[in-house]
DNA sequence: GTCTATACGCTGATAGAC
DNA sequence: GTCTATCAGCGTATAGAC
């Protein structure tokens, strides 16, 4: 009997399985809703375990998050020394957050959708994270060398990438039923181009319409 | 002694007590780092009253959201009744929303910051709500009218809204210092230009390309 | 309707064998 | 390092007096 379940358990290292499952399941009925019990479960591993590698349920949380904080900013940094525009930088993120958010859906969703500060009071906001500011860095560079118009950083990069953003999170909800890469070019061209038509654009910000 | 307990208690009705404290506490801890205890201890009523009137903590953070949504639904009807164009009703929404986050933070934070599947699972996500399917509905019609460059409605509306939804987040999030009624104009003038300068796309801030 | 006191279940965490 | 058994505390919810 105590073969089976000596062998049934999956190849990789202990952390892995924890983590693994502790994020399927943060994901899918949020922290607060997760207790150590079921992490354990779903891990095949034991309570002790858990507090051993992680010193607790936070400590779980706490390693992941800064885990995929990390692989998410060394794919930015590969994405920076490449040789490309800057506007060609932006564009390459917003096609890795949309691959992401179709292919590894939870990471995705644990990293931009979780309100960390219920849960990891101690730690700075996403908003504030390494990933973030090198993408708000990308767009400053990018404003000095005259590929994006010039402005306030945040608001530049609040527009540029807000539009992406907000379209993960409807699709998280599952709001948005098809594919976030089918909207891929879509995405890039309004983010760049503005939602004017000329009609409006001509007239600026006076009152327009009226002629019809 | 009963006597300076009971002539203490504000003149307000005392569900409107109960959701008043239910609010701050929320958006200040997190719905699960909040006990009934606290919310009764900071509304000055008695547990006794908090299930009579909601059946729970659970009942007070369902009643407090419909009640959010009622208020900024109202809102979003009277912009649409005024006489403007579909533009100015995106930017007055936009003005709106900078506003309360300025001036009634909390109520912006807990209806657009909360995650309230994690505590209310039987409801619908906040994007598929009556406001925000009028939002939409605004983008679309503007979008028949000429007012909006054609295509995919949730791109437009996502690339509309995003950038100061964004802005929202982040200064919910304490990263951005200033207050966002400041930014309004330059918000304003990006969601509708975008970001790209005559280097990069033939089209121009304030002339458009006639290349077709 | 409002309140207090109490019961019960769950969850996080530990101790100690292997 | 891994596990099981167990504890202590908290938080929800109820019962019953006023």
């Amino acid at each position: 009997m105590p073969y089976l379940n000596k062998q049934t358990p999956s190849p990789e290292p202990v952390d892995c399985r924890i983590m693994t499952a502790a994020l399927d399941l943060f994901v899918e009925r949020g922290f607060h809703n997760v207790s150590v019990h079921d992490v354990q479960k779903q891990a095949n591993v034991s309570i002790g375990s858990i507090y051993n590698h992680f010193g607790g349920k936070e400590g779980v949380a706490k390693a992941l998050y800064y885990h995929l904080l990390k692989e998410f900013e060394e794919m930015i940094e590969e994405i920076i020394e490449e040789d490309m525009t800057y506007r060609e930088r932006c564009n390459k993120i917003v096609a890795l957050l949309f691959e992401y958010t179709e292919s590894r859906r939870n990471i995705i969703a644990y990293m931009l959708h979780a309100k960390h500060r219920e849960f990891l009071p101690d730690e700075p906001p996403i908003c504030s994270s390494t990933p973030f500011k090198s993408m708000r860095s990308i767009v400053e560079q990018g404003i000095e060398a005259g590929e994006i118009s010039q402005g306030d950083p945040w608001v530049a990069a609040a527009t540029i990438f807000g539009g992406a953003i907000r379209m993960i999170h409807l699709r998280l909800d599952g709001v948005i039923k098809k594919p976030l890469t089918s909207y891929y070019d879509e995405v890039l061209h309004c983010m760049w181009q503005g939602m004017s038509t000329e009609k409006m654009v001509s007239s600026k910000a006076g009152k327009v319409h009226s002629t019809g």
